[in-house]
RNA sequence: GGGCGAGUAGCUCAGUUGGUCUAGAGCACCUGCCUUACAAGCAGGGGGUCGGGAGUUCGACUCUCUCCUCGCCCACCA
C-alpha cells in the first residue's frame, strides 16, 4: 500500500495531531521511583500575567531539545513547569481592571474580597502562557504543574521566613528603602533601573543668621528642604573649615540648622556644600545617623508633602519643586539655575521615579547566605554557561547588601509574623503558634503583619518547593527532591542572576545542603534589525503564535537556535505591521528539505518493492556497500560525534549547524543523488536494500533531528516505519556512533571525488552549452587506490558531472578540443568539440599558470627559510614539502594541457 | 569610575590549543537550469588588506600591549 506523502510539510498537521497524543500517551510524565538514571529541569516560572514571547520561544526550546535529548539517551526526564503569582504586576493589572469595569479600587473592596478577585483573575487568564507553551512542543510535565501561590510552596515560603527569623537573618528595620508611588510599596534595589535625565541645578543660598553672608547649596529637588536639618561640608575643605559648627538658615523654612564636617560633601563638587535630608536620601541619611541628626520626613507615600511643608503641603512632589522654586526665586534665595544630567532611579515596574522613603521594612541578612553560594560557583560544582558570568556573580556575592523583603500589597504571601497590642512579636505558621513561641494564652489577640514578600521570596525556593519540601511544614524529604535534586540545567536570562539564580542557591545551599543545578545557560537576548530589545512598549516584537502559524513550529525553533549563538544577542529583521521574521524560512526551508527527502527514499522504497516484491532480507553488509554508502556511513557516525559534543558542551547552536550541513550537503546533494544513480544501476533484487539503507540512515537522522524538531519528526518516523500512532519517536534511543563506521581515509577520497564532480561542473559552466547535455570526460589519476574508488564510481562521477561517457585511467591522451584541469594531480579533460573557444580557454590556463607559480614561490620561499624548516614541527614541514611537489607535478600539466592548444 | 562582551564578505554570523585557511556558511546579489524528492529547489559565480597601530614568533583572524567604535552590567553623582 501505498504511504500517504504530501509534496510538502504541513506542520499545522503534525502539531494538532501528535502534541495531544503525547499527552495522552504521557510520554513527558516522570517517574520519581523509576531505577533510571534522573535528568531534571526546572522551568523558569513565568509570570501569571505573562504572555508568550520571542524570549520564551528561545529559553523553551533550549530546554526541551535537553530534556528530549536526555529522554532518548534513556534517563528518566523530568520538566519541572511552574507559574509565579508576579506581585506588584498582576496586582496593578487587576486593580486596572476593577478601575475600568466597576469603577472601584481595591481600597473599596477591602484585603480580603481584592485578593479573592486576582485569584478570579488568575483562574480566568492565568493558563494563557501554558497554552501558548503548549504550540512550541515542549515536554514537560504538566501534572506536575505548580503555582508559586498554591498551599505548598507557600508553606515552604512561611518556613523559610521563620527560620531566618529565628536564626536572626530576617529583620525589621527602619531603613531608607526604594519607594514606588505608583504601586505604594517598597523595592528591592535590583528593581530600580537608573535613568539619565535632563533637569535643573539650583544653587540656593543659606544665609547665615543675622547676617548677608551665605553659603551656596546646590539641589535639584527644591522641594526637600523641609527635611534640611544641616548643611554639610568635607571636613578638609579648606574654604569652608573656619565655618564648621556656625548656623544657617534653611530657605523659606528659616529653620537654624548646623554647617557639620562629613566626608560624603565632596569638595570638587558644586559650591562643596551640600544639604542634608536624612529622611529623603540614602546618603543623608548615613550621614544623619553619624552625626546623630533629626529626620523630618516630609514625604507622604503618594509622593505629596506632607504638613511639613506648610504651605506646600498636598502637592505632587514635581509640582511642589516648582511652586517651591517659583516661590525661591521671588525671595531671591536662588544664586544660579543650571542645566544637569544626571541619573535618577527609576521603579522597573511603575516607570516613575522612585522616591527614598523612610519606613519600617523586613530585610534579610545576605552576607552569611552567599559565602557558600560564591564557593560553589567558584570550584565549578556549578558551571556557568558561558562563563565569564562567574565574575559579575563574584562581584555581586562579594558585596551583597540586606534584601528588602517586604512589599506593601495585598498580592503575595503575606509575612507570617504576628504582633501583639504592646508590640511584641514574632514568626510562625499561624497565630497558636504564635502565641506559643511567644507564652501567650489563648486569649491574647494577635494581629498579623500587613506586608506581604517579594515575589522573589518564594522564586528562590522554586528547586526546593518544586519538589515539595516542607509542603505541609513537615515534609524534609520526598521522592522528588531525592529523585531530582539538584536538578541538570538551568536555562534562563542573564538579567535575572542576581534576582533568581544567585537567591536560589543561597537558599538550596542553607536549607537543603546542596547546590540547585549543576548547568546554568544563560539565553541570548532578542533584538530586532536595528538592535534593540524586542519589547512590547518598542512594538518591535511580533506575536510568536502568528509566526508558528506562518512557518511552523518546528521551523521556528530550529530558526531560533541556529540564531542564537551562547552568549551573544540574536538579531533578527522583523516586520511586526505583517507580523513576520523573514529568517524563519531558514527553518522553514530546512523542514521541507527534510520532508522531500524522507519522500523520496520513500518513493524509491515502494518502488524496489512493486518492482521486486518485499526481499527486505537482503542483507546489507560491507560486501555489498558502495565506497559511497560507507562514506555516508561514516558521515552519520562522525556527525553523530560531533553532535553528542556539542550538546555536552552546551554550543547548542552548533547543534543546529551540524544537523543543517550534514542533511543538507552530505546527505540530500550527495548521497541522495548518488542513491538514484546506484538505484537505477542495481540488479533489481538489489534496489530494496539500496533503499532500505539509506533509509536506514535517515531514520537515525530523525533521531539525531528530534529534540530540535519534535513535530516533522515524530510525522516522519511514523510515515517511514508505519509504526501505530500511539508509539512515538520520543523514547527511541539516539542514536549511537560506531567507530569502526568512521573511516576517515574513505572520507577523504570522496571528498576528492566531489572536488573533480565540481571541477567538471566549474569547467562545463564557463561554456554556452545546455546543462542538460551530456559530454564526454576523461581523468587522469596516477594513485592506484583512489583511481579505484574512481573507477567504481564511475557512472555516479558521469552522473553528477552530466558525462556522456568517461575514461579513467593512470595516464590519458588529451583529447582533441577539450578543456583540462589539474586537482592535486589529477588532470580533467572535457570534450568540447566545435563549442570550444581557444582563447577563452587560453586564458583560463594562463590564469591558472600564475596561480600556481605565485603558490609555488610562496611556498619555497616558507621552505628555504632556515627558521622555518628548524622551528615548524615536522609534519608541518613535510605537508609543505608535499604541497611544494604536488602544485609543481600540477604546473607542469597545466603547462603542458596549454602549450597542446 | 569598575567590570564584562563584541568588532571577519552588503547583512547575520562560523573559524576549536597560532601552521592542510588560497579565511568559510546562510541570506542578499549575478549567470544558467521547471534534471519526475524539494523553485521553500538544483548547478555555477562575484564579493573580505579578518576595527587601527605596535609587539611576540620561522609563521597571527587566532597570543600580548595599546588605541578607536558599539553593546551590556554594577557603582554613584548633592
Amino acid at each position: 500500500m501505498k504511504t500517504e506523502f504530501p509534496k510538502a510539510y504541513e506542520p499545522i498537521l503534525a502539531e494538532d495531531k501528535w502534541y495531544p497524543l503525547w499527552l495522552e500517551n504521557k510520554i513527558f510524565a516522570a517517574d520519581n521511583k523509576s531505577e533510571k538514571e534522573a535528568y531534571s529541569i526546572l522551568m523558569p516560572p513565568p509570570n501569571v500575567t505573562g504572555i508568550l514571547h520571542f524570549g520564551h520561544v528561545l529559553n523553551s526550546t533550549l530546554q526541551d531539545i535537553y530534556i528530549r535529548w536526555k529522554r532518548m539517551q534513556g534517563y528518566e526526564v523530568c520538566w519541572f513547569p511552574g507559574m509565579d503569582h508576579a506581585g506588584i504586576a498582576t496586582q496593578a493589572r487587576v486593580e486596572k481592571e476593577l478601575k475600568t469595569t466597576e469603577n472601584l479600587t481595591r481600597y473599596d473592596l477591602g484585603r480580603d474580597k481584592f485578593v479573592d478577585k486576582v485569584w478570579e483573575w488568575k483562574e480566568k487568564y492565568g493558563g494563557i502562557i501554558f497554552n501558548q507553551l503548549q504550540k512550541l512542543g515542549i515536554s514537560t510535565d504538566w501534572d506536575r504543574t505548580m503555582f508559586t501561590m498554591d498551599e505548598a510552596p507557600s508553606n515552604a515560603v512561611k518556613e523559610v521566613f521563620i527560620r531566618l527569623f529565628d536564626e536572626g537573618l530576617i529583620y525589621k528595620g527602619k531603613r531608607i528603602i526604594n519607594w514606588s508611588p505608583s504601586a505604594q510599596t517598597a523595592l528591592s534595589d535590583e528593581e530600580v533601573d537608573f535613568k539619565e535625565i535632563q533637569e535643573k541645578l539650583y544653587t540656593l543660598r543659606y544665609y547665615f543668621e543675622d547676617s548677608d553672608e551665605y553659603l551656596q547649596v546646590a539641589t535639584v529637588r527644591t522641594e526637600t528642604i523641609f527635611g534640611d536639618i544641616a548643611v554639610a561640608v568635607n571636613p578638609e575643605d579648606e574654604r569652608y573649615k573656619h565655618l564648621i559648627g556656625k548656623h544657617v538658615l534653611v530657605p523659606i523654612v528659616g529653620r537654624k540648622v548646623p554647617v557639620i564636617p562629613d566626608v560624603h560633601a565632596d569638595p570638587a563638587f558644586g559650591t562643596g556644600c551640600v544639604k542634608i535630608t536624612p529622611a529623603h536620601d540614602p546618603n543623608d541619611f548615613l550621614v544623619g545617623q553619624r552625626h546623630n541628626l533629626e529626620i523630618i520626613n516630609t514625604i507622604n507615600p503618594d509622593a505629596t508633602l506632607n504638613e511639613n511643608a506648610g504651605e506646600f503641603a498636598g502637592l505632587d512632589r514635581f509640582d511642589a519643586r516648582k511652586k517651591v522654586t517659583k516661590k525661591l526665586e521671588e525671595l531671591n534665595l536662588i544664586e544660579k539655575a543650571e542645566d544637569y544630567a544626571h541619573n535618577v532611579g527609576i521603579s522597573q515596574r511603575g516607570g516613575e521615579p522612585i522616591e527614598p522613603l523612610l519606613s519600617d521594612q523586613w530585610f534579610v541578612n545576605m552576607k552569611p547566605l552567599a559565602a557558600k553560594a560564591l564557593e560553589v560557583v567558584q570550584n565549578q560544582e556549578i558551571h556557568f554557561h558561558p562563563n565569564h558570568w562567574i565574575k559579575t556573580y563574584e562581584h555581586w556575592m562579594n558585596n551583597i547588601k540586606d534584601w528588602c523583603i517586604s512589599r506593601q500589597l495585598w498580592w503575595g504571601h503575606q509575612i507570617p509574623v504576628y504582633y501583639t497590642e504592646d508590640g511584641q512579636f514574632t514568626a510562625a505558621i499561624d497565630e497558636t503558634h504564635a502565641r506559643e513561641k511567644l507564652g501567650l494564652s489563648a486569649d491574647v489577640k494577635l494581629r498579623q503583619e500587613e506586608d506581604v514578600l517579594d515575589t522573589w521570596f518564594s522564586s528562590w525556593l522554586w528547586p526546593m518547593s518544586t519538589m515539595g519540601w516542607m509542603s505541609d511544614h513537615n515534609t524534609e524529604t520526598t521522592d522528588d527532591l531525592n529523585k531530582f535534586l539538584p536538578t541538570d540545567l538551568l536555562v534562563t536570562g542573564p538579567d535575572i542572576i542576581f534576582f533568581w539564580v544567585a537567591r536560589m542557591i543561597m537558599a538550596t545551599e542553607k536549607f537543603k545542603g546542596e547546590i540547585p543545578f549543576k548547568d546554568v545557560y544563560f539565553t541570548s537576548m532578542i533584538r530586532d534589525g536595528q538592535g534593540r530589545k524586542l519589547s512590547k512598549s518598542l512594538g518591535n516584537s511580533p506575536d510568536p503564535l502568528n509566526i508558528i502559524a506562518k512557518y511552523g513550529t518546528d521551523a521556528v525553533r530550529f530558526t531560533m537556535i541556529f540564531l542564537a549563538p551562547l552568549g551573544q544577542d540574536v538579531r533578527m529583521d522583523v516586520d511586526v505591521d505583517a507580523q513576520d521574521i523573514p529568517s524563519m524560512e531558514i527553518g522553514r526551508n530546512f523542514a521541507n528539505k527534510i520532508w522531500n527527502a524522507g519522500r523520496f527514499l520513500n518513493m524509491k522504497y515502494e518502488q524496489a518493492v512493486e518492482n521486486n516484491g518485499d526481499n527486505s532480507d537482503v542483507v546489507i553488509d560491507d560486501s555489498n556497500l558502495t565506497t559511497s554508502d560507507k562514506w555516508i556511513r561514516s558521515r552519520y557516525n562522525t556527525t553523530i560525534q560531533k553532535l553528542n559534543n556539542a550538546l555536552t558542551e552546551f554550543k547548542v547552536t552548533e547543534y543546529s549547524k551540524i544537523l543543517y550541513d550534514f542533511i543538507w550537503r552530505d546527505f540530500c546533494d550527495w548521497y541522495v543523488e548518488i542513491v538514484k544513480i546506484q538505484f537505477n544501476d542495481a540488479d533489481s533484487n538489489k534496489q530494496v536494500a539500496i533503499a532500505k539503507f539509506a533509509i536506514d540512515i535517515y531514520e537515525g537522522i530523525l533521531r539525531m533531528l528530534h529534540p530540535v524538531m519534535p513535530f516533522i519528526t515524530e510525522e516522519l518516523w511514523h510515515l517511514l516505519t508505519g509504526k501505530d500512532d500511539n508509539e512515538t519517536i520520543s523514547t527511541q534511543s539516539t542514536p549511537v556512533p560506531v567507530d569502526t563506521y568512521i573511516n576517515i581515509a574513505i572520507e577523504e577520497k570522496l571528498e576528492l571525488l566531489q572536488n573533480i564532480v565540481e571541477e567538471i561542473r566549474k569547467l562545463r559552466s564557463s561554456t554556452s552549452i545546455p546543462p542538460s547535455k551530456k559530454l564526454p570526460v576523461a581523468i587522469a589519476i596516477k594513485d592506484a587506490n583512489i583511481r579505484t574508488v574512481f573507477d567504481e564510481a564511475k557512472n555516479v562521477i558521469a552522473g553528477m558531472a552530466k558525462c556522456s561517457e568517461i575514461t579513467i585511467a593512470e595516464s590519458v591522451e588529451k583529447p582533441e578540443s577539450s578543456l583540462s584541469s589539474v586537482i592535486r594531480e589529477i588532470e580533467i579533460f572535457v570534450s568540447l568539440g566545435d563549442a570550444i573557444d581557444l582563447d577563452q580557454e587560453k586564458e583560463r590556463l594562463q590564469k591558472e599558470i600564475a596561480r600556481l607559480e605565485g603558490n609555488i614561490r610562496g611556498c619555497e620561499k616558507k621552505l628555504s627559510n632556515e627558521r622555518f624548516v628548524s622551528n615548524a614541527p615536522a609534519d608541518v614541514v613535510a605537508y609543505e614539502r608535499e604541497k611544494l611537489a604536488s602544485m609543481k607535478e600540477s604546473l607542469t600539466k597545466v603547462k603542458d594541457n596549454l602549450s597542446s592548444l
